[in-house]
DNA sequence: CGCATTGGTTAGTAATAGCTTACCGTTAGT
DNA sequence: ACTAACGGTAAGCTATTACTAACCAATGCG
């Protein structure tokens, strides 16, 4: 389940591939038409397109000769979802630890006074 | 300055590194613990917390022989805000579009009826 | 003082990722 | 049917990356 976060966390994670998304997120796009934008031949945007589509963000229709790619809204949402969940647990742990400046201290080791705090 | 997404991407594209990052949401944690925990060895773990400090989503401090580290809010909140960006854009577009079942054909060859939409 | 614990860094290695070239199937137009 | 355009896939290369083992500096304790 937590898959998706992989799959679209590396998926963004490439520059070439996010310039594709965002010229995605313009409208639908066909194969030939990206790779005359990027500074990649057309078969590594097919493989990104590929990276893309696994990770659930685009899809993909024929039209003619052409396929036209565009984002999937719902794909998109997901893994916002995902991310959304991932900032709340970090940030919302932050700030209930900032509202008790010492707890106690689970294991004892832990939290001892810094020195010097540098 | 879009730099801060691509660190923070490939920062977190890793299972290991959101695997610390997960944990030191809970609060600071030691080198040493991290790597008890992880299915890697310390090294590795002082590797990646680099990483996650160069993407500014970590900060550290000394505590005698030992160094915290923690999650970085403000880098975090950063992270995050380049995030919500990049969501907007791409689904603010898409909602613009279906509004519009079949705007202007920018490029005439563009939006062509798909003949089995499968 | 040694001595142990902690942790950053380096060197080296194996796996992976992104790219290109070449090839092939499919569709449209004449 | 022939031809051209579009695009997916395979093979191969290169660069990057995640890892380990080994070494070294710093701190705290007896």
């Amino acid at each position: 389940m937590d898959t998706y976060l992989q799959a679209g966390l590396d998926a963004l994670a490439d520059e070439t591939r996010r310039a594709i998304f965002r010229r995605l997120s313009a409208g639908p796009v066909a194969v030939n038409e990206l790779a005359r934008v990027l500074p990649v031949t057309r078969p590594a945007v097919s493989q990104h397109l590929k990276v893309l589509k696994k990770a659930g963000l685009v899809i993909d229709r024929k039209a003619g000769t052409r396929r036209l790619y565009q984002l999937d809204p719902e794909g998109v949402a997901r893994l916002r979802a995902h991310f959304d969940e991932m900032w709340t647990k970090a940030l919302g742990n932050f700030q209930r630890m900032a509202e008790k400046p010492l707890m106690g201290a689970k294991d004892g080791k832990q939290c001892r006074a810094r020195p010097k705090s540098n």
